[in-house]
RNA sequence: GGAGCGGUAGCAUAGUCUGGCCUAAUGCGCGCGCCUGGAAAGCGCGUGAGCUGAUGAAGCUCCGUGGGUUCGAAUCCCACCCGCUCCGCCA
Protein backbone atom coordinates (compact mmCIF):
# COMPACT_ATOMS: atom_id res chain seq x y z
CA UNK A 1 0.00 0.00 0.00
CA UNK A 2 1.12 3.54 -0.91
CA UNK A 3 1.41 6.38 1.51
CA UNK A 4 -2.08 8.58 1.40
CA UNK A 5 0.56 11.11 1.70
CA UNK A 6 2.77 10.10 -0.80
CA UNK A 7 0.06 10.65 -3.08
CA UNK A 8 -1.36 13.64 -2.00
CA UNK A 9 1.79 15.57 -1.96
CA UNK A 10 3.52 14.17 -4.85
CA UNK A 11 0.59 12.74 -7.10
CA UNK A 12 2.31 13.49 -10.48
CA UNK A 13 5.51 11.58 -9.51
CA UNK A 14 2.81 8.33 -8.51
CA UNK A 15 1.28 8.70 -11.93
CA UNK A 16 4.60 8.72 -13.77
CA UNK A 17 5.11 5.64 -11.90
CA UNK A 18 1.75 4.16 -12.72
CA UNK A 19 2.53 4.53 -16.35
CA UNK A 20 6.23 3.42 -16.41
CA UNK A 21 3.98 -0.04 -15.15
CA UNK A 22 1.69 -0.02 -17.88
CA UNK A 23 -1.28 0.40 -15.39
CA UNK A 24 -3.78 2.17 -17.07
CA UNK A 25 -6.56 1.28 -13.87
CA UNK A 26 -3.87 2.56 -11.17
CA UNK A 27 -3.78 5.75 -13.11
CA UNK A 28 -7.58 6.38 -12.66
CA UNK A 29 -8.01 5.47 -9.64
CA UNK A 30 -5.24 8.13 -8.33
CA UNK A 31 -7.30 10.75 -9.30
CA UNK A 32 -10.19 8.84 -7.18
CA UNK A 33 -8.08 9.10 -4.41
CA UNK A 34 -6.94 12.53 -4.49
CA UNK A 35 -10.84 13.69 -4.62
CA UNK A 36 -11.98 10.80 -2.07
CA UNK A 37 -8.96 11.80 0.63
CA UNK A 38 -9.68 15.75 -0.16
CA UNK A 39 -13.43 14.97 0.93
CA UNK A 40 -12.58 13.31 3.92
CA UNK A 41 -10.01 15.94 5.40
CA UNK A 42 -12.59 18.67 4.63
CA UNK A 43 -15.39 16.66 6.46
CA UNK A 44 -13.00 15.66 9.41
CA UNK A 45 -12.37 18.78 10.13
CA UNK A 46 -15.92 19.83 10.75
CA UNK A 47 -16.92 16.45 12.29
CA UNK A 48 -13.98 16.61 14.68
CA UNK A 49 -15.07 19.98 15.48
CA UNK A 50 -18.05 19.25 16.44
CA UNK A 51 -17.34 16.05 18.62
CA UNK A 52 -15.18 18.00 20.51
CA UNK A 53 -18.25 19.93 21.43
CA UNK A 54 -20.12 16.96 22.09
CA UNK A 55 -17.45 15.79 24.49
CA UNK A 56 -17.67 19.15 26.64
CA UNK A 57 -21.33 19.37 26.46
CA UNK A 58 -21.48 15.72 27.72
CA UNK A 59 -18.93 16.44 30.29
CA UNK A 60 -20.86 19.23 31.74
CA UNK A 61 -24.74 17.27 31.48
CA UNK A 62 -22.81 14.81 33.91
CA UNK A 63 -20.83 17.14 36.16
CA UNK A 64 -24.27 19.29 36.60
CA UNK A 65 -26.93 19.09 39.72
CA UNK A 66 -29.72 20.87 38.02
CA UNK A 67 -32.48 19.16 36.36
CA UNK A 68 -33.30 22.13 34.42
CA UNK A 69 -30.08 22.99 32.87
CA UNK A 70 -29.77 19.68 32.24
CA UNK A 71 -32.77 19.28 30.30
CA UNK A 72 -31.80 22.51 28.30
CA UNK A 73 -28.16 20.88 27.26
CA UNK A 74 -29.79 17.78 26.76
CA UNK A 75 -32.31 19.11 24.39
CA UNK A 76 -29.26 21.01 22.61
CA UNK A 77 -27.23 17.70 22.21
CA UNK A 78 -29.67 16.35 20.46
CA UNK A 79 -30.11 18.70 18.23
CA UNK A 80 -26.00 18.85 17.18
CA UNK A 81 -26.05 15.30 17.50
CA UNK A 82 -28.64 15.12 14.56
CA UNK A 83 -25.77 17.10 12.48
CA UNK A 84 -22.62 15.32 13.40
CA UNK A 85 -24.90 12.62 12.70
CA UNK A 86 -25.31 12.87 8.98
CA UNK A 87 -21.67 14.30 8.47
CA UNK A 88 -20.48 10.79 10.12
CA UNK A 89 -22.93 9.52 7.87
CA UNK A 90 -20.53 10.57 4.99
CA UNK A 91 -17.14 10.27 6.76
CA UNK A 92 -18.30 6.37 7.26
CA UNK A 93 -19.19 6.00 3.59
CA UNK A 94 -16.10 7.60 2.37
CA UNK A 95 -13.41 6.21 4.47
CA UNK A 96 -14.05 2.57 3.61
CA UNK A 97 -13.65 3.50 0.02
CA UNK A 98 -10.63 5.40 0.07
CA UNK A 99 -8.81 2.38 1.85
CA UNK A 100 -10.22 0.02 -0.37
CA UNK A 101 -9.02 2.04 -3.25
CA UNK A 102 -5.57 2.61 -1.94
CA UNK A 103 -5.30 -1.48 -2.05
CA UNK A 104 -5.81 -1.42 -5.83
CA UNK A 105 -2.67 0.86 -6.82
CA UNK A 106 0.81 -1.11 -6.96
CA UNK A 107 3.90 -0.45 -6.00
CA UNK A 108 6.19 2.08 -7.02
CA UNK A 109 9.04 1.09 -8.92
CA UNK A 110 12.90 1.85 -7.31
CA UNK A 111 15.07 3.67 -8.48
CA UNK A 112 16.73 2.70 -11.26
CA UNK A 113 14.50 0.34 -12.78
CA UNK A 114 14.74 0.03 -15.82
CA UNK A 115 11.30 1.41 -18.21
CA UNK A 116 9.71 -0.93 -20.58
CA UNK A 117 5.99 -1.93 -21.55
CA UNK A 118 6.67 -5.70 -21.01
CA UNK A 119 9.31 -8.78 -20.58
CA UNK A 120 10.79 -7.81 -23.84
CA UNK A 121 12.46 -5.13 -21.91
CA UNK A 122 13.72 -7.05 -19.05
CA UNK A 123 17.48 -7.33 -18.60
CA UNK A 124 19.86 -10.60 -18.57
CA UNK A 125 22.12 -9.47 -16.03
CA UNK A 126 24.60 -12.64 -16.19
CA UNK A 127 24.74 -16.34 -16.70
CA UNK A 128 26.82 -18.49 -15.34
CA UNK A 129 27.99 -21.97 -15.42
CA UNK A 130 28.38 -24.07 -18.57
CA UNK A 131 25.72 -25.37 -20.43
CA UNK A 132 25.47 -29.06 -20.44
CA UNK A 133 26.63 -30.36 -23.87
CA UNK A 134 25.15 -34.06 -24.54
CA UNK A 135 26.64 -37.11 -27.29
CA UNK A 136 22.89 -38.42 -27.81
CA UNK A 137 19.72 -36.55 -27.62
CA UNK A 138 18.84 -35.07 -24.33
CA UNK A 139 15.31 -35.59 -23.33
CA UNK A 140 12.82 -33.53 -21.96
CA UNK A 141 11.85 -34.56 -18.18
CA UNK A 142 7.86 -35.71 -18.94
CA UNK A 143 10.14 -38.41 -20.90
CA UNK A 144 12.50 -39.25 -18.09
CA UNK A 145 10.23 -39.37 -15.23
CA UNK A 146 7.82 -42.18 -16.26
CA UNK A 147 11.09 -44.35 -17.49
CA UNK A 148 12.82 -43.85 -14.71
CA UNK A 149 9.33 -44.93 -12.85
CA UNK A 150 9.97 -41.92 -10.33
CA UNK A 151 7.15 -39.71 -11.94
CA UNK A 152 3.50 -40.98 -13.18
CA UNK A 153 1.27 -38.51 -14.63
CA UNK A 154 -1.57 -40.77 -15.22
CA UNK A 155 -2.17 -41.36 -12.01
CA UNK A 156 -1.70 -38.16 -10.93
CA UNK A 157 -4.40 -37.08 -13.38
CA UNK A 158 -6.96 -39.88 -12.30
CA UNK A 159 -6.56 -38.47 -8.59
CA UNK A 160 -6.81 -34.82 -9.49
CA UNK A 161 -6.64 -34.06 -13.03
CA UNK A 162 -4.18 -32.35 -14.63
CA UNK A 163 -1.98 -30.19 -13.61
CA UNK A 164 -1.43 -32.82 -11.03
CA UNK A 165 1.59 -35.77 -10.76
CA UNK A 166 2.94 -38.69 -8.66
CA UNK A 167 6.28 -38.52 -7.68
CA UNK A 168 7.07 -42.71 -6.82
CA UNK A 169 10.32 -44.13 -4.81
CA UNK A 170 13.42 -42.23 -5.65
CA UNK A 171 11.71 -39.29 -7.38
CA UNK A 172 9.56 -38.42 -3.84
CA UNK A 173 12.98 -38.95 -2.17
CA UNK A 174 14.74 -36.93 -4.32
CA UNK A 175 11.82 -33.92 -3.62
CA UNK A 176 12.17 -34.58 0.23
CA UNK A 177 16.49 -34.67 0.15
CA UNK A 178 15.89 -31.16 -2.02
CA UNK A 179 13.88 -29.81 0.69
CA UNK A 180 15.59 -30.51 2.99
CA UNK A 181 18.86 -29.88 1.95
CA UNK A 182 17.85 -26.38 1.13
CA UNK A 183 16.57 -25.18 4.29
CA UNK A 184 19.62 -27.14 5.70
CA UNK A 185 21.69 -24.69 2.97
CA UNK A 186 20.03 -21.20 4.36
CA UNK A 187 19.74 -22.09 7.95
CA UNK A 188 23.48 -23.44 8.71
CA UNK A 189 25.60 -21.45 5.80
CA UNK A 190 23.22 -17.65 5.07
CA UNK A 191 21.77 -17.67 8.60
CA UNK A 192 17.99 -17.58 8.14
CA UNK A 193 15.75 -18.99 11.28
CA UNK A 194 13.46 -22.10 10.09
CA UNK A 195 9.62 -21.66 9.93
CA UNK A 196 6.81 -23.84 9.62
CA UNK A 197 3.36 -21.95 9.09
CA UNK A 198 0.06 -22.48 8.51
CA UNK A 199 -0.56 -23.60 5.09
CA UNK A 200 -4.27 -22.24 5.05
CA UNK A 201 -4.71 -18.29 6.43
CA UNK A 202 -7.26 -15.98 6.66
CA UNK A 203 -8.06 -12.71 4.31
CA UNK A 204 -6.08 -10.69 6.02
CA UNK A 205 -3.04 -12.13 5.79
CA UNK A 206 -3.79 -12.15 1.97
CA UNK A 207 -4.61 -8.45 1.72
CA UNK A 208 -1.20 -7.80 3.64
CA UNK A 209 0.82 -9.35 1.22
CA UNK A 210 -1.53 -8.22 -1.91
CA UNK A 211 -2.80 -11.40 -3.23
CA UNK A 212 -6.30 -9.96 -2.66
CA UNK A 213 -7.85 -7.67 -3.62
CA UNK A 214 -6.53 -8.09 -6.88
CA UNK A 215 -5.24 -11.78 -7.51
CA UNK A 216 -8.04 -13.50 -5.75
CA UNK A 217 -8.90 -15.97 -8.75
CA UNK A 218 -5.54 -17.26 -8.49
CA UNK A 219 -6.24 -18.83 -5.21
CA UNK A 220 -7.99 -21.68 -3.45
CA UNK A 221 -10.41 -21.01 -0.53
CA UNK A 222 -12.57 -22.91 1.35
CA UNK A 223 -16.31 -21.90 0.86
CA UNK A 224 -17.60 -22.16 4.28
CA UNK A 225 -15.15 -20.51 6.37
CA UNK A 226 -12.29 -17.57 5.70
CA UNK A 227 -9.32 -19.66 4.76
CA UNK A 228 -7.19 -19.26 1.73
CA UNK A 229 -4.64 -22.11 0.76
CA UNK A 230 -1.25 -20.52 0.84
CA UNK A 231 0.19 -19.63 -3.15
CA UNK A 232 3.78 -19.28 -1.31
CA UNK A 233 4.88 -19.28 1.98
CA UNK A 234 6.17 -15.72 1.52
CA UNK A 235 1.85 -14.91 2.81
CA UNK A 236 1.91 -17.14 5.96
CA UNK A 237 5.93 -16.00 7.14
CA UNK A 238 5.96 -12.44 6.46
CA UNK A 239 2.19 -12.03 7.60
CA UNK A 240 3.81 -12.98 11.42
CA UNK A 241 4.91 -9.82 12.29
CA UNK A 242 1.57 -8.14 11.30
CA UNK A 243 0.18 -6.03 13.27
CA UNK A 244 3.01 -5.44 15.46
CA UNK A 245 5.79 -3.28 16.52
CA UNK A 246 9.21 -5.00 16.19
CA UNK A 247 11.81 -3.82 18.65
CA UNK A 248 14.21 -2.48 16.05
CA UNK A 249 17.41 -4.50 17.75
CA UNK A 250 15.86 -7.67 16.41
CA UNK A 251 16.26 -5.91 12.50
CA UNK A 252 17.51 -7.78 10.09
CA UNK A 253 15.20 -10.85 10.50
CA UNK A 254 15.88 -13.20 8.22
CA UNK A 255 13.00 -16.47 7.61
CA UNK A 256 13.12 -19.52 5.68
CA UNK A 257 10.06 -22.15 5.07
CA UNK A 258 9.04 -24.99 3.16
CA UNK A 259 5.55 -25.36 1.89
CA UNK A 260 3.63 -26.84 -0.58
CA UNK A 261 2.18 -24.07 -2.66
CA UNK A 262 -1.60 -24.30 -4.46
CA UNK A 263 -2.34 -22.01 -7.41
CA UNK A 264 -5.36 -22.15 -9.94
CA UNK A 265 -3.11 -20.83 -12.91
CA UNK A 266 -6.52 -19.86 -14.39
CA UNK A 267 -3.82 -16.68 -15.74
CA UNK A 268 -1.71 -19.23 -17.40
CA UNK A 269 -4.83 -21.79 -18.49
CA UNK A 270 -3.19 -24.66 -21.07
CA UNK A 271 0.21 -22.78 -20.95
CA UNK A 272 3.13 -25.40 -19.63
CA UNK A 273 0.78 -27.98 -19.07
CA UNK A 274 3.24 -30.37 -20.28
CA UNK A 275 5.48 -32.24 -17.39
CA UNK A 276 5.87 -30.51 -13.93
CA UNK A 277 6.68 -27.07 -14.51
CA UNK A 278 3.26 -25.68 -13.47
CA UNK A 279 0.83 -27.57 -11.46
CA UNK A 280 -1.59 -26.53 -8.96
CA UNK A 281 0.29 -27.91 -6.36
CA UNK A 282 3.64 -27.64 -6.30
CA UNK A 283 6.75 -27.39 -3.36
CA UNK A 284 9.08 -24.11 -2.45
CA UNK A 285 11.29 -23.19 -0.12
CA UNK A 286 11.24 -19.23 0.29
CA UNK A 287 13.33 -17.07 1.82
CA UNK A 288 11.71 -13.75 3.40
CA UNK A 289 13.54 -11.14 5.31
CA UNK A 290 12.29 -8.26 6.95
CA UNK A 291 14.96 -5.51 7.40
CA UNK A 292 15.47 -1.54 8.16
CA UNK A 293 13.20 1.07 6.06
CA UNK A 294 15.70 2.46 4.23
CA UNK A 295 15.79 1.96 0.65
CA UNK A 296 20.29 1.25 0.83
CA UNK A 297 19.54 -1.26 3.06
CA UNK A 298 17.14 -3.45 1.47
CA UNK A 299 18.62 -3.10 -2.06
CA UNK A 300 22.00 -4.61 0.15
CA UNK A 301 19.35 -7.17 1.09
CA UNK A 302 18.14 -8.21 -1.82
CA UNK A 303 21.10 -8.71 -3.52
CA UNK A 304 22.51 -10.86 -0.11
CA UNK A 305 19.36 -12.79 -0.75
CA UNK A 306 19.56 -13.16 -4.57
CA UNK A 307 23.03 -14.53 -3.93
CA UNK A 308 21.41 -17.18 -1.27
CA UNK A 309 18.81 -18.35 -4.04
CA UNK A 310 21.83 -18.61 -6.64
CA UNK A 311 24.09 -20.16 -4.17
CA UNK A 312 21.63 -23.02 -4.11
CA UNK A 313 21.98 -23.73 -8.21
CA UNK A 314 26.06 -23.34 -7.70
CA UNK A 315 26.09 -25.53 -5.37
CA UNK A 316 23.83 -28.77 -7.72
CA UNK A 317 25.86 -26.98 -10.19
CA UNK A 318 23.11 -26.00 -12.59
CA UNK A 319 23.69 -22.94 -15.46
CA UNK A 320 21.64 -20.43 -14.19
CA UNK A 321 20.84 -17.07 -15.62
CA UNK A 322 19.68 -13.81 -13.75
CA UNK A 323 17.40 -11.72 -15.54
CA UNK A 324 15.75 -8.56 -14.00
CA UNK A 325 12.53 -7.39 -14.27
CA UNK A 326 11.21 -3.97 -16.01
CA UNK A 327 8.74 -1.42 -14.71
CA UNK A 328 6.40 -3.58 -16.75
CA UNK A 329 6.88 -7.12 -15.96
CA UNK A 330 7.04 -6.01 -12.17
CA UNK A 331 4.55 -7.65 -9.81
CA UNK A 332 1.73 -5.54 -8.12
CA UNK A 333 3.98 -5.54 -4.92
CA UNK A 334 7.81 -5.46 -6.08
CA UNK A 335 9.73 -2.55 -5.89
CA UNK A 336 12.58 -4.21 -7.48
CA UNK A 337 12.86 -7.78 -8.70
CA UNK A 338 15.05 -10.10 -9.97
CA UNK A 339 14.37 -13.86 -11.17
CA UNK A 340 16.94 -16.85 -11.45
CA UNK A 341 16.46 -19.16 -14.22
CA UNK A 342 18.13 -22.59 -14.86
CA UNK A 343 18.81 -23.99 -17.76
CA UNK A 344 16.27 -27.21 -18.74
CA UNK A 345 18.68 -28.84 -21.28
CA UNK A 346 15.67 -31.43 -22.27
CA UNK A 347 12.83 -29.39 -23.30
CA UNK A 348 15.48 -26.36 -24.24
CA UNK A 349 14.04 -23.43 -22.17
CA UNK A 350 15.26 -21.43 -18.93
CA UNK A 351 13.27 -22.11 -16.17
CA UNK A 352 12.17 -19.53 -13.49
CA UNK A 353 13.32 -20.99 -10.16
CA UNK A 354 12.99 -18.43 -7.92
CA UNK A 355 11.73 -14.27 -8.29
CA UNK A 356 13.72 -12.17 -5.57
CA UNK A 357 12.07 -9.23 -4.26
CA UNK A 358 12.60 -5.74 -2.64
CA UNK A 359 8.62 -4.38 -1.62
CA UNK A 360 10.09 -1.42 0.37
CA UNK A 361 7.14 -0.82 2.98
CA UNK A 362 4.63 -1.28 0.59
CA UNK A 363 3.40 -5.02 2.44
CA UNK A 364 4.54 -3.40 5.93
CA UNK A 365 1.94 -0.92 5.52
CA UNK A 366 -0.62 -2.84 4.17
CA UNK A 367 0.18 -5.57 7.35
CA UNK A 368 0.84 -2.18 9.49
CA UNK A 369 4.02 -3.86 10.75
CA UNK A 370 6.16 -1.31 12.24
CA UNK A 371 9.20 -1.37 14.29
CA UNK A 372 10.86 0.85 16.65
CA UNK A 373 14.66 1.65 15.58
CA UNK A 374 15.49 2.96 18.88
CA UNK A 375 13.88 2.96 22.07
CA UNK A 376 11.63 6.03 22.82
CA UNK A 377 11.75 6.77 19.00
CA UNK A 378 8.69 7.19 16.52
CA UNK A 379 8.13 3.71 14.75
CA UNK A 380 8.70 3.13 10.89
CA UNK A 381 7.76 0.71 8.69
CA UNK A 382 10.33 -2.01 7.69
CA UNK A 383 11.43 -3.18 4.03
CA UNK A 384 10.07 -6.86 3.78
CA UNK A 385 11.74 -9.22 0.58
CA UNK A 386 11.73 -12.36 -0.08
CA UNK A 387 12.48 -14.55 -3.05
CA UNK A 388 12.53 -18.43 -3.68
CA UNK A 389 14.82 -21.01 -2.73
CA UNK A 390 14.15 -22.62 -4.75
CA UNK A 391 10.82 -24.03 -6.36
CA UNK A 392 10.88 -27.81 -6.02
CA UNK A 393 9.73 -29.01 -9.17
CA UNK A 394 11.80 -27.21 -11.70
CA UNK A 395 14.73 -27.93 -9.88
CA UNK A 396 13.82 -31.15 -10.25
CA UNK A 397 13.81 -30.82 -13.99
CA UNK A 398 16.99 -29.43 -14.09
CA UNK A 399 18.78 -32.12 -12.33
CA UNK A 400 16.47 -34.64 -14.35
CA UNK A 401 17.75 -33.05 -17.83
CA UNK A 402 21.02 -31.65 -17.03
CA UNK A 403 21.98 -35.03 -15.05
CA UNK A 404 20.64 -37.26 -17.59
CA UNK A 405 22.82 -40.14 -19.26
CA UNK A 406 23.00 -41.79 -22.28
CA UNK A 407 21.50 -44.78 -20.15
CA UNK A 408 18.76 -42.85 -19.43
CA UNK A 409 19.73 -42.82 -15.91
CA UNK A 410 20.28 -39.55 -14.04
CA UNK A 411 23.05 -38.84 -11.73
CA UNK A 412 22.17 -37.14 -8.38
CA UNK A 413 24.55 -33.85 -7.55
CA UNK A 414 26.99 -34.86 -4.49
CA UNK A 415 25.44 -32.34 -2.06
CA UNK A 416 22.30 -34.05 -2.03
CA UNK A 417 23.74 -37.79 -1.80
CA UNK A 418 23.57 -37.65 2.18
CA UNK A 419 19.85 -36.78 2.09
CA UNK A 420 19.53 -39.62 -0.91
CA UNK A 421 21.07 -42.38 1.62
CA UNK A 422 24.14 -42.00 -0.62
CA UNK A 423 22.16 -43.14 -3.78
CA UNK A 424 24.62 -42.00 -6.70
CA UNK A 425 22.37 -42.49 -9.87
CA UNK A 426 18.79 -42.82 -10.63
CA UNK A 427 18.68 -45.98 -12.76
CA UNK A 428 15.66 -47.44 -14.72
CA UNK A 429 13.54 -50.32 -13.30
CA UNK A 430 14.78 -53.77 -14.59
CA UNK A 431 12.86 -54.85 -17.65
C1' G B 1 -20.00 -29.92 18.43
C1' G B 2 -21.67 -28.72 23.98
C1' A B 3 -20.80 -26.00 28.71
C1' G B 4 -18.14 -22.35 31.46
C1' C B 5 -14.66 -18.32 31.75
C1' G B 6 -12.06 -14.59 29.35
C1' G B 7 -9.97 -10.54 25.36
C1' U B 8 -8.34 -3.20 28.64
C1' A B 9 -2.11 0.47 25.38
C1' G B 10 5.23 -3.69 25.69
C1' C B 11 3.77 -7.51 29.63
C1' A B 12 0.55 -8.43 34.01
C1' U B 13 -3.80 -6.82 36.21
C1' A B 14 -8.10 -3.19 38.15
C1' G B 15 -12.39 -0.97 36.30
C1' U B 16 -17.94 -3.85 33.79
C1' C B 17 -22.84 -5.97 38.41
C1' U B 18 -24.65 0.05 39.81
C1' G B 19 -23.31 4.32 32.37
C1' G B 20 -21.07 10.53 33.73
C1' C B 21 -14.10 14.02 37.18
C1' C B 22 -12.26 6.52 33.00
C1' U B 23 -10.38 11.80 27.71
C1' A B 24 -8.69 4.68 31.27
C1' A B 25 -5.73 3.44 36.89
C1' U B 26 -1.89 0.31 39.24
C1' G B 27 2.46 -2.94 39.13
C1' C B 28 6.43 -4.69 36.17
C1' G B 29 9.49 -3.34 32.27
C1' C B 30 11.78 0.75 29.78
C1' G B 31 13.99 6.03 29.55
C1' C B 32 16.05 10.38 32.08
C1' G B 33 17.71 12.49 36.67
C1' C B 34 19.28 12.36 41.99
C1' C B 35 22.39 9.36 45.03
C1' U B 36 27.54 6.46 44.22
C1' G B 37 34.58 5.89 43.29
C1' G B 38 31.34 2.71 40.05
C1' A B 39 26.98 -0.17 40.42
C1' A B 40 22.64 -2.29 42.90
C1' A B 41 18.87 -0.70 46.03
C1' G B 42 16.20 3.64 47.08
C1' C B 43 13.98 8.34 45.59
C1' G B 44 11.94 11.80 41.73
C1' C B 45 10.15 12.62 36.78
C1' G B 46 8.62 10.50 32.27
C1' U B 47 6.81 6.42 29.26
C1' G B 48 0.50 3.37 24.15
C1' A B 49 -0.74 3.68 18.79
C1' G B 50 -2.80 6.50 15.01
C1' C B 51 -5.46 10.73 12.48
C1' U B 52 -6.40 16.23 11.25
C1' G B 53 -3.06 20.28 11.53
C1' A B 54 2.66 22.93 9.55
C1' U B 55 7.06 18.19 12.91
C1' G B 56 3.23 24.52 16.15
C1' A B 57 -1.26 25.39 19.18
C1' A B 58 -5.43 22.67 19.62
C1' G B 59 -8.45 18.68 18.77
C1' C B 60 -10.21 13.76 17.29
C1' U B 61 -10.18 8.20 17.21
C1' C B 62 -8.93 3.45 19.43
C1' C B 63 -10.71 -0.88 25.89
C1' G B 64 -11.17 -8.18 20.47
C1' U B 65 -14.40 -6.77 15.64
C1' G B 66 -18.96 -4.74 13.75
C1' G B 67 -23.73 -2.84 14.79
C1' G B 68 -27.43 -0.83 18.41
C1' U B 69 -29.58 1.89 22.93
C1' U B 70 -28.36 6.80 25.28
C1' C B 71 -27.37 13.77 25.83
C1' G B 72 -23.23 10.42 27.34
C1' A B 73 -20.75 3.40 26.70
C1' A B 74 -14.56 -0.11 28.61
C1' U B 75 -19.42 -0.47 31.37
C1' C B 76 -26.09 -1.98 28.83
C1' C B 77 -28.16 -4.94 24.23
C1' C B 78 -27.30 -7.94 19.50
C1' A B 79 -24.10 -10.53 16.07
C1' C B 80 -19.37 -12.26 14.99
C1' C B 81 -13.93 -13.38 15.78
C1' C B 82 -10.11 -15.20 18.92
C1' G B 83 -8.11 -17.61 23.43
C1' C B 84 -8.32 -20.82 27.87
C1' U B 85 -10.67 -24.91 30.94
C1' C B 86 -13.84 -29.13 31.03
C1' C B 87 -16.95 -32.67 28.19
C1' G B 88 -17.77 -35.25 23.45
C1' C B 89 -15.25 -36.90 19.00
C1' C B 90 -10.57 -37.92 16.92
C1' A B 91 -4.79 -38.84 14.23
Amino acid sequence: MLDIILIRNEPERVRQAMRDLNDEDALVRIDLILELDEKRRALLVDVERMRAEKNEASKRIGISRDPKEREVKIGEMKSLNARLDKLEGELREIEPHLNEEVLWIPNIPAEGVPVGADESANITVRQVGDLPQFDFEALPHWDIGPMLDIIDFERGAKLSGSRFYVLKGLGARLQRALITWMLDVHINQHGYTEIYPPFMVRSECMLGTGNLPKFGENLYHDHEEDFWWVPTAEVPVTNLHRDEIIDGELLPIYYVAYTPCFRREKMSAGRDVRGIKRGHQFDKVEMVKIVQGDPEVSERELLALLDNAEDICRQLGLPYRIVQMCTGDLSFVSAKKFDVEIWAAGSGEWLEVSSCSNFHDFQARRMNMRYRPEKGEKTRYPHTLNGSGLALPRVMIGILENYQQADGSVVIPEVLRPYMGEVEVIKAPEA
